[in-house]
DNA sequence: TAAACTGTATCAAAAGAGGTTACAAAAAAG
DNA sequence: CTTTTTTGTAACCTCTTTTGATACAGTTTA
């Protein structure tokens, strides 16, 4: 329950979708795969479903299955589809007004995260959803 | 959770402890200038020094200076010395043992993981206290 | 010996993530 | 049109982690 397990379970989930093809597949399925609560599932499909990754119809015969092909789907898109917070926070109480130092700081701080993000995107739209299926089967 | 904001707080402090060139200064100081308890700068200083980024000497008169000079002390090093979580969890519950995904992914994620520390490393490596001061003084 | 520090242990408070229950809304089936 | 099945959320609880705070032992200087 420490950090964000939630781009694990993206990726969890997202496999077996993609091995469920056109077939919708259930929350409680894949609850019961990932051994968590269908409604932390929903949550998660909720965040995937804004981004355009998969699609859920509401009903009986209701589910979800990938709105793209795997290979389509890149990793990168993943994390950026959930709420993952920044690699490091600033500081949470405002530093002294007195001190010069942080006054200026909270850019320079700023500016890095995004370089780190962003080479971060970079490694991950290395890979794809056919990549994370294909390691998974060989494996 | 609160957001780790500890590498936010040792860039400062380091930048504060830089600017007083071979003077010690005292955590009191410090966390006045970064507006929290004296504590938590003692507690981040113990992991800086166990770094060898700083020294410290304890009894009256006692304080911190840095170990070495700005442009040899990495961003890298500074990040690798703090208690930082990974970026990404594991599932926090083991995943189904009927499920034949779960099995695989971990060590999928872990290799994965890996090659994102690796990247980031390079990336805090091309930047020394150095140049972080100089940065924030030309602001 | 007194004063001024650091180094830690311990506890309380705050915030986030995950788990659970409950229920409205939607779609299919009878 | 009613029942059943399932998603989409809201609300709440609990567990964990981080931060803040208090206390005190050990060290060094004067």
């Amino acid at each position: 329950m420490a950090a964000n397990s939630q781009f694990a379970i993206a990726i969890h989930v997202l496999t077996i979708l993609a091995k469920s093809g056109d077939e919708r597949v259930k929350s409680d399925y894949i609850a019961g795969s990932v051994n968590t609560n269908p409604v932390v599932i929903r949550r998660l499909l909720s965040n995937l479903q804004d981004a355009n990754l998969v699609v859920s119809q509401v009903g009986a015969t209701g589910g979800t299955s990938l709105a793209k092909q795997p290979k389509d789907i890149h990793l990168s898109e993943v994390y950026k589809a959930l709420p993952c917070g920044e690699i490091f926070a600033l500081h949470s109480k405002e530093p002294s007004r007195d001190c010069p130092i942080g006054r200026n700081m909270a850019a320079f701080l700023c500016g890095l995260q995004k370089e780190i993000d962003k080479s971060m995107e970079e490694k991950l739209n290395q890979y794809t959803l056919r990549d994370v299926i294909e390691k998974i089967d060989e494996a």
